[in-house]
DNA sequence: TAATAAAATTAGGCAAGACTAATTTTATTT
DNA sequence: AAATAAAATTAGTCTTGCCTAATTTTATTA
């Protein structure tokens, strides 16, 4: 007769690639809104079936990293923050090294860090982190979470928020896709760069921006968006 | 009607993980002897059933990356051997990396490394190798691939087949496990070291050598033969 | 409120890559 | 050559992580 089959859940300290992946992507729309997480939302980040989703919450669930509440959606435990913040750690880590060491250019690391985060091995972000320096900010503008897992300022305010005749320094950039990082590159907008915001268009809310005091381009609302500005 | 399948058998440029591994054992079988590579000697090298293995077998013939005769036993093909070769290049190559860059010890980076051989782009084995300034042989003495395919001279004479008086200098490991690795280091033997054979004890075979000409120790014939020398 | 749309879930299935157990083939000994 | 041992193979199972299709639940709208 069985009279217990487990006593005690033993937190499970190695994870899968997927299930990092789902951790990441779980983190990353805690921090980008403050909306309740879905199994259609993770479903749609991951390029998933919302099916999937169901099964993964279930793993998730079990070990503890996630509570799922049909009202409050997909929360992250203590357990699930710390293990998700390491993770973004190592993908940011890598991108810095990817750039600076390797001479990759700025739209091609976004998808080698996302294997090379994986990697497991108890010192390897902390020797990394030492060899690149201590950065603070990724190629992208996004901070990197320090050994204890605090991090610097995240940016909130986008170039769509400037007020007319403002100014603004790049901070960061929302989007890390190919297409929006070459258009940036061609724009010469890199992180650093100042811009001004001349005019805004009422009708479909482009705006018109002043490069380095020199040029004069009109960029989309979407474009305005997805950059990430300290002002 | 169906009148044709499949009309010919596109070569699969990408391989799982496993696929990887299985690869990269065969290569090492293959260039450690001469000998027939069997199911069983698969499966022991990798911890696997043969059964499993077989299943594998299968898989890469499909792949044409291996053909598998009944007497012959498992043979590379042109295209298996070329694909085992740069993750054998990208294994070393990222043992250069942790262990020179990182800080890592010698026994330390062997594991990292069977994660880091994985990372897939097409640029980042030649650019790690630039970085690392082309380095011809990984810490354990093992000589890196180049980028063409071909590589500086691996070395197969081994301490135990040097004679009595003789002297030698340390060029290789044939094990990277940690327990050999760092008995070597509580010797004070490391790439490049002299030795010298004072004595081969005829009983066992156990040899008493003397390193860099001052301290004089018996190590056993399996110590000795899993050391490889320059003379 | 009833009808409709959207989201979540369940049920069932599939491929990869491992396993065990049973069987067949091949090699080695008497 | 027959008996035995070892190696190879087959058959069937399991887990992970995904899928589709059907169903149920929840939200929205008329
Ligand atoms: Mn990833
Ligand atoms: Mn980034
Ligand atoms: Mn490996
Ligand atoms: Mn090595």
């Amino acid at each position: 007769m069985l009279f217990c089959l487990c006593l005690y859940n033993p937190i499970n300290y190695m994870h899968t690639l997927s299930e990092e992946n789902y951790l990441k992507c779980i983190y990353r729309l805690w921090q980008d809104k403050g909306l309740k997480i879905t199994p259609t939302a993770i479903a749609e980040s991951l390029g998933n079936n919302p099916a999937s989703v169901v099964d993964m919450i279930r793993k998730l669930t079990d070990k503890q990293l996630i509570n799922y509440d049909k009202k409050k959606g997909v929360e992250l435990t203590a357990q699930g923050q710390k293990d998700a913040t390491l993770i973004v750690r190592r993908h940011r880590l890598w991108e810095v090294f990817l750039l600076e060491k390797l001479g990759y250019d700025w739209d091609e690391i976004h998808d080698i860090a996302e294997e090379m985060e994986h990697i497991k091995d108890a010192s390897l972000a902390d020797r990394l982190d030492k060899f690149l320096g201590f950065p603070e900010y990724d190629p992208h503008g996004d901070p990197i979470p320090k050994a204890n897992g605090k991090m610097a300022k995240r940016y909130s305010t986008t170039l769509a928020d400037l007020k007319t005749g403002g100014y603004c320094r790049v901070a960061a950039v929302k989007d890390t896709t190919s297409s929006f990082l070459q258009y940036l590159q061609k724009l010469n907008i890199s992180i650093g760069t100042k811009i001004q915001l001349i005019e805004k268009i009422p009708f479909d809310s482009s705006l018109v921006i002043s490069i380095d005091g020199n040029e004069r381009t009109t960029v989309s609302q979407k474009f305005g968006e997805s950059v990430l500005i300290d002002m």
